[in-house]
DNA sequence: CGTTGACGTTTCAAGCTTAAAGTTTTAACC
DNA sequence: GGTTAAAACTTTAAGCTTGAAACGTCAACG
C-alpha cells in the first residue's frame, strides 16, 4: 500500500481535522499519490512488456556506467534500499544471466556485480521504452512548469534532510 | 527498491544518454527520491515507535471518518491497491482487534469493515506524531512555495491522468 | 426453477522490503 | 600470534504487493 489516497482532496486523511487544514499534508498526499501513479504504472508495463521488475531495472540501471562493476553496500547505498535487499535482487539478476557477481582479490567479504552483455542488451531495451513512457507521463507539463518542479523539489529535498537530523 | 537513485544528479540513470539530456527523467527521479525518503522515514518511525505498518495506518485513516464502515472494494479503490493486499493487511487488523468485520444481510459477498474503539484509540494517538512527522519534514519549505508546488502537481496528476488513456 | 455471467472476496505464487542475526573476512592492537 | 571490533554480505522472519485463480453469492433471463 503506498500510503496512497486516491482523492486526496477529497479523501480520508490521516490527521484529525482533515487535510484543507494541514497543508503540509495535502502537498504530502498530493506528492504520493502522483508518484504512487506513475511508478504503478512503470511496474505495470515493465512486468507485462518485459517480464523483468522495478528493482531489477534499477539495478542494471546503476550499472549500466560502470563498466568495472559496483560492489554490493555501494548498490544498496545508491539505490537506497537494505544490503538484503540487494542480496536477493542481485540473486535473481545473476539466474537470469544479466549480471556477473565476483569476488575481488584484496578483500574476499566484498562480491562485485557487473553488467554481462546479456544484460545489457536487455537494459538497452528496456531503458529505451522506459524512457518514452517518462516522457508521456509527463508530456502534459510545459517546459517551464517542469522546471519549476524540479527546483521546489531541491528545496523539498533540502528540507527533508534538514529535518532528518532533528 | 523504490526506485530512488541516492543522488539524481549524480547517479546513474535509466536511459542511455543520462538524465542531463532529459529534463522529465530528471524531473522524475527527483519526484521520486523526494518521495522514497519521506515515505520510508515515516514507515521507520510507525515501526519503531507504534510497531505498526504504514499500510495498516492508511486502512485506519480511510476508515476513520466512516463510522458505518467501508467495504473491502470500497478500501482496495480509495488506497489505491489490490483486493488481495486489503484482505491481508484488514485480516491482521482484525487480529489486532483494531477494526471489525461483518457481513452485510443485502449482500453476503460483501465484507463491511469498521473500526473499533481500540482502533481508534490507537489511531488517534498515532495520527497526531504522523501529523507532526509532516510538518516536520516540510518546515523548510516556505509557504508561497508549498503552495505553488501543490498547484504544480495537479499540472502532474493530470499529464499523469491522460497520458494513462493513450 | 435452472442456467449463466458478473460480483466481491479470499487464496495463491512470486517478488520486494526491512531490520536483525549469522557468517566469513579483515585489520588494528597488544 | 592471538584477540577483538568492524566490515561485507547472506540468511531469516515478517509484512507488503500484485495479478490471477478459486470460491461463494447475486441477479438477470428463459
Amino acid at each position: 500500500m503506498a500510503t496512497a489516497i486516491q482523492t486526496d482532496e477529497e479523501g480520508p486523511v490521516r490527521s484529525p481535522g482533515g487535510s484543507a487544514a494541514n497543508p503540509s499534508l495535502r502537498l504530502w498526499l498530493r506528492l504520493l499519490s502522483c508518484t504512487t501513479i506513475a511508478e504503478k504504472r512503470l511496474r505495470r508495463r515493465l512486468a507485462e512488456q518485459f517480464d523483468t521488475t522495478l528493482p531489477r531495472f534499477d539495478v542494471l540501471a546503476a550499472l549500466e556506467r560502470e563498466p568495472a562493476g559496483l560492489a554490493m553496500s555501494e548498490l544498496s547505498q545508491r539505490l537506497l534500499v537494505s544490503n538484503g535487499n540487494v542480496t536477493a535482487v542481485v540473486q535473481q539478476l545473476a539466474r537470469l544471466g544479466h549480471v556477473s557477481v565476483s569476488k575481488p582479490e584484496h578483500d574476499r567479504r566484498s562480491s562485485i556485480v557487473s553488467m554481462t552483455d546479456q544484460g545489457r542488451a536487455h537494459f538497452d531495451m528496456v531503458a529505451r521504452e522506459h524512457h518514452g513512457w517518462i516522457e508521456q507521463m509527463f508530456a502534459g507539463v510545459r517546459a517551464a512548469d517542469r522546471d519549476q518542479l524540479y527546483a521546489l523539489l531541491a528545496v523539498v529535498r533540502t528540507s527533508l534532510d534538514q529535518s532528518e537530523e532533528c
